[in-house]
DNA sequence: AAAAATACATAAGAATATTATGCATACAAC
DNA sequence: GTTGTATGCATAATATTCTTATGTATTTTT
């Protein structure tokens, strides 16, 4: 099952600077693969939506890149900077809260495995 | 505290759906206002962003309207249709599935309140 | 040798929200 | 008594952010 791509919205810059804190440099591509894994192909980012994000986060100031030649392919890494690492424990952190509100509004009960 | 309008986007019609189905008859108004309410003020649904998902609930045949006039000032209500009730317990446990994969793919830990 | 995987990127289009505007009635406050 | 706030609908211009398609090129697998 893979989730309609409505529910990922929103979600997708969250998801991409919790990968480059836990991974410290990372490359466009190997989050694809990362997250993917993760989530037991539940959740594939497009690259139609990673490369633009990626850019946004740089030209937010909350990444910053460095490009590297593997053989003659280039490789384009991300780091978290300063405000990227600010950034991603607030931004988790009102994920976390708007899941519980979701969750009350839903009447979404906890998993009794 | 308001939720980032990032968030909402692609909830907006579980939400809906689900407030009718359990209070079966609400016009357009009242969603914004009970949802409001539920919430404590955090997710307020805007007019611009409601009523064109109404709309589309209903060109989509999930759920059905009648008009009525409360003394000469019209109110549309909004009641699920079949197709919309088995779609809300759809759209409610692939919420609750996501939910649980991103606190996964965050390390969200449960509140120990 | 061909196909699949790796790795970047951008562009056209779709979906869905924000913000602004518009109309109109009802009620509260000054 | 009229002015502001709340109720109640709706649409339009704009912005954001995704999907889908396309493009280029190298490396690995079949």
């Amino acid at each position: 099952m893979i989730y309609s791509s409505e529910l990922i919205k929103g979600t997708l810059k969250t998801i991409v600077l919790k990968q480059l804190e836990n991974n410290k440099r990372m490359y466009g591509y190997e989050i694809t693969q990362k997250v993917k894994e993760l989530t037991s192909d539940k959740i594939q980012i497009t690259e139609g939506a990673l490369y633009p994000t990626l850019h946004a986060l740089e030209a937010d100031g909350l990444v910053t890149t460095e490009t590297e030649y593997i053989g003659k392919r280039v490789r384009k890494y991300y780091s978290l900077s300063p405000k990227g690492k600010s950034t991603i424990d607030e931004k988790i952190s009102e994920l976390a809260d708007f899941m519980n509100t979701m969750k009350f509004l839903l009447d979404i009960q906890p998993q009794t495995i």
